[in-house]
DNA sequence: TTGAAAGCGCTAACAT
DNA sequence: ATGTTAGCGCTTTCAA
């Protein structure tokens, strides 16, 4: 069933019936209708990867989306989609899996779309020139940076916020609540990502406020999902390490936590305050409701698209955009204990 | 960067590059190594589009996802995948923005990959033989079934709950509970889809236990997202309507409805229980857990390739099957209020 | 073991 | 307004 049989069956040769199907005005009335009907008569449907491989440059830009599930992602990905339509051009959006490489898959993306850039939502930290080499086009990492790589500036683009920043200051506004035992839920101290950065700003907001780490506050749950965020939180609530609050590196696990502290008897947040980052959805409807730092994701699909659109109209180089989050005061939030002696906490101006 | 500027690069014969590329046997391993270094030093990545359009029919199998944020799909691409890889295909994912035709989607990923078969995930309820025609190969409804089409029974095969019937189900638990005021919370009561379904399961329930429906009981979202059920939830609140428990068609909407509930002074399920359908990862971290019939999607993804692959090697034609959900008991269903004669609800055995 | 050449289905000149 | 034809990048006969 392909373009052939349906001019066969019209009566017309293969360029009228291409003509048709794409829409050219050099076509009479009566042949556009009756190529109309033989393609509705046949069912014919045609075949993308044959189109693509003869069309010249269509005007696109490609989405490479790693983490099917990932809530936060979606609001990326909406506003990325606005954005690549409001500037002229069309969105190609290519999902893989956990175990697939996004390079690769924007790689081979990009050659079958003849793309004109890709955007990358959801990559690792730590890419090589030698790896990100195979791309060929201009490409924006939305949401992480480079921070454990070896890229230079200016061969990519990047919009993301600062996590160690971020994080610093969530742990520092519990600090400034009055709180010093201070524990961190995470994926993995060393995960050369978003983990590590994070945990890196919760230590350095210990240290400049004069509270030694401890790594008895520390719960590993080894992966993001919110089964492991709740057993990560029930370990370090076995181990008796004492804490009245808790930063946990995102909304998702902070859930799962409050749960593990509820099931455990502890209220949030008045035998535990809780705080996280991102802004999911869903963190707006637990009871009470988390006290979070917002990612902007609207603004990060947004200044992505601007980033790379910007560079293929040759409108200047590569850019590394960071934003800020926003603070969604929520419930899970409350004072610290009162010490006599209040100024047992530094804190920074 | 084609191939054939790697065979030139190489100093061999394009089909020589291919057959590198493809890991074929019989090629010198001076060739071989020449050829990879040549590939590597220029970055040369295939472009499947050329590559699908010559290659004879691949054990391919398609899954085409509408809606990219829905939690309740992750586990089912799972089983899916899984389940593909073990029959023996592959498994080519597509996800289609809310706006797009599954369909449509589906016939132009079947042409351009030369699927054996597709699965639909998240399609509609509602197909007529004329818009299926055009996938030309098999397909299965995974999670929905042509509750309001006019398919032909053998046209197509559907792996789903009987969404009426678990509606039915999960009222039925209220009310032996001793619940009589029972609202719902839904998308909405004609959507020919699962909203339309569920609430018709809700209605048979309370008929069946000598309860009239109340129109007054039941709150429109108008679409499955949280913002809209906490809103619909509040709507209700305010209407003064009495009620000691609530049917939520979705677990996400539900986890809405409880924080709406919370925020005007109710506790879940002291004044008001709760129930649901789906068994999404979250519902399991709301306080109280949420009381809900959980969808077998590891089970669901595994029939769905089941049923496809029997078909495409020759085992037989379409099948219609019908999984149960399994109640998970939560926290947040409780007892109805003690009436001075309680056989004012009559249940059915 | 290798190369030449014939398409895969489609679009876009270039004719007519 | 319509048809003819040359590729797009790749794989795969078929010869050598």
């Amino acid at each position: 069933m392909t373009i052939k049989d349906v001019a066969e069956r019209s009566g017309v040769s293969v360029s009228t019936v291409s003509r048709v199907l794409n829409n050219h005005p050099d076509v009479s009335e009566a042949a556009r209708s009756r190529v109309m009907e033989t393609v509705r008569k046949l069912h014919y449907v045609p075949n993308n990867s044959a189109r693509d491989l003869v069309r010249p440059q269509t005007a696109a830009i490609g989405l490479v989306v790693r983490g099917a599930g990932n809530p936060f992602f979606s609001g990326v990905i909406r506003a990325v989609e606005q954005e690549i339509n409001a500037a002229g051009y069309t969105m190609v959006l290519h999902q893989i899996r956990s175990g697939e490489d996004e390079l690769q898959a924007g790689a081979e993306l990009a050659r079958s779309k003849r793309l004109l850039g890709v955007i990358l939502l959801g990559g690792c930290f730590d890419y090589t020139p030698e790896q990100t080499a195979a791309l060929g086009i201009p490409f924006v990492c939305c949401s992480f940076t480079n921070s454990f790589g070896s890229l230079n500036k200016d061969a990519y683009s990047s919009v993301s916020i600062d996590d160690q920043a971020e994080a610093y200051r969530a742990v520092t506004f519990l600090i400034r609540q009055g709180h010093k035992n201070i524990a961190i839920l995470l994926d993995s101290k060393q995960d050369h990502s978003i983990s590590e950065l994070r945990y890196r700003g919760y230590c350095q907001a210990l240290l400049d406020a004069g509270i030694a780490p401890d790594t008895a506050l520390v719960a590993e749950a080894g992966t993001f999902d919110m089964a492991a965020a709740y057993e990560g939180t029930c370990r370090l609530l076995r181990s008796q390490a004492e804490f009245t609050a808790l930063f946990v590196i995102a909304d998702s696990m902070a859930v799962a936590a409050m749960k593990a502290l509820h099931d455990h008897g502890l209220r949030v947040p008045e035998d535990c305050s809780v705080i996280a980052i991102d802004g999911i959805d869903m963190s707006a409807y637990t009871i009470p409701t988390l006290t979070t730092l917002i990612q902007p994701v609207g603004a990060m699909g947004k200044e992505s698209v601007h980033s790379l659109v910007d560079i293929i109209e040759g409108r200047g180089g590569n850019r590394h955009i960071q934003l800020r989050t926003a603070l969604r005061p929520g419930g899970s939030v409350g004072a610290g204990p009162v010490f006599t002696s209040a100024n047992d906490v530094k804190i920074k101006p």
